[in-house]
DNA sequence: GCGAGATGTCCGCCATGAGCTGACCGTAAT
DNA sequence: ATTACGGTCAGCTCATGGCGGACATCTCGC
């Protein structure tokens, strides 16, 4: 049967990893989606969407969300790239209890992209 | 008499740093447009494009261009990273304090994880 | 219990732009 | 001057970005 650790490509999307880390940093600030939201000109509805890696953000709408969280475009690169090697680390263990770390905060599933096993 | 390096605020798009990174990466590999477009499944013109920072891809375009030039998305991203340095020279020291500010809410991160590269 | 408020998600709509085809421009050979 | 190659411009169509409105969950206070 199948071999959990020999997944054909659980490769993760841009959007998803971009979409993840712009939910961690507005979560450690404490702040809601209408706030960012409305700081950076967009819905509510669709800040939520980007997020969840359902919306493809324009660069533009990007930069205005990065502003809005007090962030620059490289501290968001910086931990997309932080998460994908995490992804590829050879070491299994660690990665779950980070993993587990951080959804023990979130009251609701968080979706993440952690869940995939490698 | 305009100040050069006073400038307002030349802040690079997201999309046109990852088009110089794929442009540059398939110029190295002396490949053409339409070599890695094919292999991509996209157009030679709407490759150009994206390169040229005039298009917006998709998640799963980029994955495939990265596909077609043999690179990580985690390459990518490092290289966008590494270019964002690159021009924010001036002053990396002011930047921390404000960052340092909003983590300080945040009890949890778990700010050990290095990035070793692989 | 009920209602109200705050936070986030789902549904469906419309205008924008992603992504294509075709024509075109610069080169350098032949 | 014609062919061939590598890249760009113009224009079109239809998928999707981005929104307004209703809705699910909480947590309060009555």
């Amino acid at each position: 049967m199948a071999d959990i650790s020999r997944r054909p490509k659980p490769r993760p999307l841009l959007r998803t990893l971009v979409g993840d880390v712009l939910r961690r940093r507005r979560q450690e600030q404490g702040r809601t989606l209408a706030e960012v939201a409305s700081e950076a000109n967009v819905s509510v509805q669709y800040l939520s969407e980007v997020e969840r890696g359902r919306k493809e953000p324009s660069s533009e709408i990007l930069a205005a969300v990065c502003d809005s969280l007090g962030i620059e475009l490289a501290d968001l690169v910086a931990d997309v790239g932080r998460d994908l090697m995490i992804d590829r680390a050879p070491a299994p263990v660690l990665r779950l209890d980070q993993a587990r770390l951080e959804r023990a905060q979130s009251p609701q599933r968080s979706g993440g992209v952690f869940l995939l096993a490698a």
